[in-house]
RNA sequence: GCUCAUGUAGCUCAGUCGGUAGAGCACAUCCUUGGUAAGGAUGAGGUCACCGGUUCAAUUCCGGUCAUGAGCUCCA
């Protein structure tokens, strides 16, 4: 006799054992056919468990997390059922739940097609308007075995072989289609009302590239049509701001065959990143950094010296002059110890930070290079801490108010944390680790922030914490981050004379804000869809004449303002102003001065921003003060 | 690197069932001096990514290379 105790904290008494879906039904008939799984004390079981004993139960509907998780899921299950229909000799594989979405992997004699999304899709729908039943089933796994054996699926026999255990194994079947899964399932396939088939693509089986290359169909499921739609709108949007449009349309930058990987950049791509680069050295100056530059060239015996050779030759650009073996840099570390092993350093030098917008080559995989995102050449806002063990805890967290400053700076106020803790593999003592992974949580609980545990996933060399920010659309991006060195300056030799005379070896700590130039700049271009604040932009003032009568006034004022380090455009053309407006609003310049006979009369200007709104005419002495502050509040909303 | 797709004017793209190509914008010249998101006319501009094959003939068909895109793998 189940006493029910729902989240509200209301009981249900049941003479007999009955299913989450009576349960429901017993709620409302609303609720029944809702319900897409239930939550029995923490568990997530389908409509149809059976509740034997006094039980929590919660019922979920689209509306849970869990519930849109739910849908995926079965909506994975749905597609499967119909490639195997429309395509008898797909094998299945997996079928899991990822962002916004599901997909499931086939082994299929060629690629599908987007004829083949199409027509899937279409018999997709119509299965779910069938509302076949789902319905669970368990089985022991020789009988499993024997049953996708006879089947013909290979994988999932490999699957189940796999799974360790004895324990009995769980199938859900929907019509002739029949799959294992752990569950939970919707009760039948008409629960799955807002899905669409995204694209199709290459995967390794079992994400190993020396595997044979599964056909994946990806697809985006939600708990109901105006959420489906919502996210497709967000994709449009995504896709609008992508930086290697933007960066074309504005004249930024752009790539070519003759340099892979690489960036040209335009003058007005260059003034942001200059913008950058001079804000992060005021910055760094402020926080007690010295600049260096390292050398790009350098001989492979340091590489070799440092393990990087070891580990990454294949990656390396490399060059050869006089029977010697040079690599371009991949890194600046090495180079830095360099810096710091030059004359004998003491104690009281530390902690010694040493800063380089470091220019790096790495040859990525042709296949993951993106925009300006992924490059092969970019430029780190790099910098090495040398100090004493006992001084990590400090410099983490000076570094993460710098880090702080930095990103409000920028417009970014949601920061997330991860901690990276040691791994299998790994220098150094258990005790010097223990140090130093307590320095870093101890770093982030000063800082009072909510962060993310991810052991075992530290760097051979010693632990890290990674920083990523959100976006104004819900994307998170990894940029800053700062990693314990127990390995590197062993290896190169530096040392440092302790306060007992001994030599000892520093710490070194790694450490970025942006993580590269090029990257950062392509969030920020996504970010700001191009409208870069005024301290960024390239032209922060056009200013336009309305006939010729008013060049002379319009080109004072653009000197008056560039000696006072505005970047001002005086756009002089026989144009019509209303043309004039349209070419410098869609450039995304903040500010317009239109400039007529009324305006040299009063000598004031008229005043209108990108957003298109009309300021109204004003002195100069008001509008250099607008000026002025709009630069002053950097990206700062 | 792997799979698939794509590569035509400065940009965005159309087109050629095999007979060396077209639009809009941009650019140039001329007219227009116009008050808040596109004034008009004329003109110039292409080895159809590159290399090879088939063919009387290839931008078009086939193969290869390179690059780009999506996904996978990778990211010191």
């Amino acid at each position: 006799m189940p006493v029910v105790t729902l989240p509200d904290g209301s009981h249900r008494s049941f003479a007999e054992p009955v299913s989450v879906h009576d349960v429901a039904a017993d709620i409302g008939a609303g609720l029944a056919k809702a319900a897409l799984a239930g939550r029995v004390n923490g568990k997530l079981v389908d409509t149809s468990y059976r509740i034997e004993d006094d039980s929590e139960l919660a019922i979920i509907t689209e509306r849970d997390e869990d519930g849109v998780d739910i849908i995926r899921h079965s909506t994975a299950h749905l597609l499967a059922m119909a490639v195997k229909e429309l395509f008898p000799a797909a094998q299945v594989t997996i079928g899991p739940v990822v962002d916004n979405g599901f997909y499931y992997d086939f082994r299929f004699e060629r690629p599908f097609t987007n004829e083949d999304l199409a027509r899937i899709e279409k018999r997709m729908d119509e299965l779910a308007k069938q509302d076949i039943l789902v319905s669970r089933s368990v089985l022991s796994r020789d009988e499993a075995i024997k049953l996708f054996d006879e089947m013909g699926e290979e994988y999932k026999v490999r699957i189940i072989e796999d799974i360790p255990g004895e324990e009995d194994l769980s199938f859900y079947r929907q019509g002739d289609f029949i799959d294992l899964c752990r569950g939970p399932h919707v009760p039948s396939t008409g629960k799955l009302k807002a899905f669409k088939l995204t694209k199709v693509a290459g995967a390794y089986w079992r994400g190993d590239t020396n595997n044979e290359q599964l056909q994946r169909v990806y697809g985006t499921a939600w708990g109901n049509k105006k959420e489906l739609k919502a996210y497709l709108h967000r994709l449009e949007e995504a896709e609008k701001r992508d930086h290697r449009k933007i960066g074309k349309k504005l004249d930024l930058f752009h790539m070519q065959e003759e340099a892979p990987g690489m960036v040209f950049w335009h003058p007005n791509g260059w003034t942001v990143y200059q913008q950058i680069e001079q804000y992060m050295r005021d910055k760094l100056r402020n926080h007690g950094y010295q600049e260096i530059k390292t050398p790009q060239v350098v001989s492979r015996s340091l590489w070799e010296k440092s393990g990087h050779w070891d580990k990454f030759h294949d990656d390396m650009f490399t060059t050869e002059s006089e029977k010697h073996d040079f690599a371009i840099k991949p890194m600046n570390c090495p180079c830095h110890i360099q810096v710091f092993n030059q004359g004998l350093k003491s104690y009281k030098d530390l902690p010694l930070r040493l800063a380089e917008f470091g220019s790096c080559h790495r040859n990525e995989a042709s296949g993951a290079l993106h925009g300006i995102m992924r490059v092969r050449g970019f430029t780190q806002d790099d910098a090495h801490i040398f100090c004493e063990e006992n001084a990590i805890q400090q410099e983490v967290s000076r570094f993460i108010d710098l880090l702080h400053e930095v990103y409000k700076d920028f417009g970014f106020e949601q920061i997330l944390y991860k901690l990276s803790t040691r791994p299998e593999k790994r220098v150094g003592s258990d005790e010097v680790w223990d140090k130093a992974e307590a320095a870093l949580e101890e770093a982030l609980n000063r800082e009072g922030v909510d962060w993310e545990l991810l052991p075992g996933e530290g760097a051979f060399y010693g632990p890290k914490i990674e920083f990523s920010l959100q976006d104004c659309i819900g994307r998170v991006w990894q940029c800053g981050t700062i990693q314990v060195d127990f390995s590197m300056p062993g290896r190169l030799g530096a040392q440092y004379v302790a306060d007992n005379s001994e030599r000892r070896t520093p710490v070194m700590l790694h450490r970025a804000v942006l993580g590269s130039f090029e990257r950062f700049i392509g969030i920020l271009i996504e970010e700001y869809e191009g409208a870069f604040p005024t301290w960024l932009a390239p032209t922060q003032v056009a200013v336009l004449n309305i006939t010729d009568n008013q060049g002379k006034y319009c080109r004072n004022l653009a000197e008056k303002w560039q000696s006072k380090g505005y970047r001002v455009n005086a756009d002089l053309r026989n144009e019509k102003i209303g043309f004039k407006i349209r070419e410098h609003t869609l450039n995304k310049v903040p500010y317009l001065v239109v400039v007529g006979d009324k305006e040299v009369e009063a000598g004031a200007v008229a005043v209108r921003t990108r957003k298109g709104e009309d300021l109204g005419t004003m002195t100069l002495e008001a509008f250099e003060a607008l000026l002025a502050e709009a630069v002053e509040r950097k990206g700062k909303i």
